[in-house]
DNA sequence: GTAATAGTGTCTTTCAGACAGTATGAC
DNA sequence: GTCATACTGTCTGAAAGACACTATTAC
C-alpha cells in the first residue's frame, strides 16, 4: 500500500465546506544600538512587518524578506524561523460553507540598525514591551509591583507559588533570563498584561507596565527574546549585530543588552579568548580615558560556526 | 494610521489569482525501547503520520494529536513544534487562475512504545535512516565509506574540507552529535543520499547506506534528531521516554540511544545526582549479576522544569 | 597630580574526566 | 570460590567566579 492510500484509508469523512487558509509571515528584526536592544516595528511600535505568503515567494524565508523590504526598506541579513502560530483569537470562523483560518509563521532576524524607511516605521526598545526583563540597573523596581500583584493570584496554592518563584527567580530560585516567554505567558494567564483583558481573560489586578501590541505580536516578541537569549550562549550570533570593528566593551554591552543583565568584565573576556572568535585590528577607539583597542570577527569563523555545543559525559574508548 | 492601513499602503498590487494553501501537519513520534531509538511510521517505514489542518482542530497541536490517533491509534503524550517547511518540490503550482501551495508544520513527540495499531503502522529504528549517526559500537564502519565518497566532493576546496571536517568530526574536529541535520543536509548536497537523485540533485558518487522516506520526511526526521540531541542536555526530556520506574543503567542506555554515543557511567550518575531529578523506590530489578535499584522521577519535577539553563559570566552586585 | 575608562593577573571554588575500587547477586 | 553486573570513592586538571591590580589617555 502506498503512502497516499494509507492516509486515505484512515482519513476522516470529507466535508463540503471549503477551507481557506491564510498564511501570514511575520518578521521580528532585532538590532542593538548603544546598549539598547531594539525591534523594527510598523504602526508606531504596535506591530511587526508582516504580510501573506504569496505565489511569487520562492520560500517562506524569501517571502519574509520580500515583505520586510517592501514595508520598511530595511536591508535584511541573517534570519531564522521562530515559531508557527494558529492564533485562536483570529482563528477558525465559518460563514455559510466558506471557512477561514489563519496561520502565522514568524521569523527572527538580526541586523545593524539603519535609518528607518517610512513615517510609521520605527525602531523600538524591546524593554518597552517587557520592562521586567531588563535587570541591568535596578531589578527591584518592577519586582516589587509584580510580587504584590502575583501574591493575589498565587493565593494558597503551593503549585502556583513554585511556578512563580521559578519563573521570576524569587524565594531562592535563581533568575533565568531565558524564561522571558514563560514569564510573559504567566503574566498573561494571571491577567496582569493588557492583552489579557482585551482577549477576554479574567483580570483580577492592576496591569503591569509594558506596552501592548497588535494581535499576538507581543507574545511573538517574547518568543524571539527567549530564543535570542538561549542562543547567545552557544552560538556566536552577536556577529550579525556588531559593526565591522568594535571594542571588547562594546561587544560586552551588546550581550548585556540582550541578556538584560550585567556581565563580569574579565570573565567575559576570558570566555571570548577561549572561543577564538576575534582578531585585533590596528585601530583604537577614541574617547574619554584610555582608548580602546578595536577588534573584528575572524574571517574563518563562517566555516567553523556551530561546532561547540554543550557536553554530555561521553565515554572514551 | 492603523496597523492595517500601514500594511495596505506598502503592500503589493493585488493579483486576481486565487491562492489555495494546504497546511499539512506531520508528527515525528519517538520512543526508546531496549536501547533502540525508534519512530512511529506509516507505509512500512516510509512516512510519518500526517494530515491536513482541518476546521475541527482547535489548534495546530490538537490537529496533530487528532491525526496521530486516527492513523495509528497510539496515545500521545508530550509534543512540541519542530519546524515549518514550504517544500519547494511540492511547492507552488499554477493552473489557470488557481494556484496551490503546500506548507508542512511538523511536531516532535515523545512517548513510550505501545503495540502498533495497523498493518502498515510500525516502529522503526531511527538509525535505519541515519546509520552514520549511531556511534555506540564502531564508528569507523561507515566513516570509511563516507570519507572516501566525500573526498571526491571536497576536491581541492579548503572551504569544503573545513565544512566536512566540522560536520563529521574528522581531522581533529570533535564529533558533535547535535549536527545530525547539518550532516544530512551536507550528504544531500553532495548527492550521496538517495533523495538527492530522486529530487534531481547531481549525483556524483555511490549512495551512503540509509533508508529513504516519502517526500522530505527524512529531512524532518533529521531535524527531530538534532533537536532531541540538543535538548536532552539542558532539559529532562527523558522523563517522557522512561517507564514508571527504571534502573540508572536503563536511563543511561536511553540517553545513549538518542545521543548515539556511549556515556561514562560514574560521571553520568554524578550528573544525575546534581540535578536532583530522581528518587529511589523500594524495588530492585532482577537479572544476572547484582540486582539494580529502581528509581522514578521526582513528582515535584513538573513545577521546576526548565529552570537550569546554561551560564553567562554574570556580574554580582 | 586627578578623573575616567581600558585592560590584566591570580586566587579560590567548583566541576568534569578518568580510573580505580567495592558490593551483591547466580552458580 | 568465579563470574557477571551494580554501584562508589577519589585523584587530577580545567574551567568558572570573584577580586584586586596596572595601563593609557585628557585635563
Amino acid at each position: 500500500m502506498s503512502y497516499d492510500n494509507a492516509k486515505r484509508d484512515s482519513g476522516s469523512v470529507m466535508k463540503t465546506v471549503i477551507q481557506t487558509i491564510h498564511a501570514e509571515l511575520i518578521a521580528v528584526l532585532v538590532a542593538v544600538t548603544g546598549s539598547v536592544p531594539r525591534v523594527l516595528t510598523l504602526a508606531d511600535g504596535s506591530a511587526f512587518p508582516a504580510g501573506p505568503l504569496e505565489l511569487t515567494h520562492r520560500s517562506l524565508q524569501a517571502g519574509v524578506r520580500a515583505w520586510v523590504e517592501r514595508q520598511t526598506h530595511h536591508p535584511l541579513g541573517y534570519i531564522e524561523q521562530l515559531y508557527t502560530f494558529a492564533d485562536p483569537t483570529r482563528g477558525a470562523t465559518v460563514a455559510g460553507d466558506q471557512a477561514e483560518r489563519s496561520i502565522s509563521i514568524s521569523y527572527l532576524g538580526l541586523t545593524r540598525e539603519i535609518a528607518s524607511g517610512g513615517d510609521t516605521v520605527s525602531w523600538q526598545n524591546i524593554y518597552r514591551y517587557f520592562p521586567w526583563e531588563d535587570r541591568r540597573s535596578d531589578p527591584t523596581l518592577i519586582e516589587r509591583t509584580i510580587r504584590a500583584e502575583m501574591g493575589r493570584w498565587v493565593g494558597t496554592s503551593a503549585e502556583r507559588a513554585a511556578r512563580v518563584n521559578a519563573c521570576f527567580g524569587l524565594d531562592g530560585s535563581p533568575w533565568n533570563e531565558d524564561l522571558a516567554l514563560s514569564r510573559y505567558e504567566l503574566l498573561y494567564e494571571m491577567g496582569l498584561v493588557r492583552e489579557a483583558a482585551r482577549d477576554g481573560q479574567s483580570n483580577n489586578g492592576e496591569f503591569i507596565p509594558g506596552a501592548m501590541m497588535h494581535a499576538d505580536h507581543r507574545r511573538i516578541l517574547a518568543t524571539a527574546l527567549s530564543r535570542l537569549r538561549a542562543k547567545i550562549k552557544y552560538r556566536a550570533i552577536v556577529y550579525e549585530l556588531m559593526p565591522e570593528s568594535f571594542s571588547l566593551l562594546e561587544l560586552q554591552r551588546c550581550v548585556e543588552a540582550l541578556a538584560g543583565q550585567r556581565l563580569h568584565k574579565s570573565n567575559f573576556r576570558r570566555l571570548l579568548a577561549s572561543q577564538n572568535l576575534l582578531e585585533e585590528t590596528a585601530h583604537y577607539a577614541p574617547g574619554v580615558g584610555r582608548p580602546a583597542k578595536l577588534f573584528r570577527f575572524r574571517a574563518a569563523l563562517l566555516a567553523e560556526r556551530a561546532i561547540a555545543g554543550t557536553r554530555l559525559p561521553i565515554a572514551r574508548p
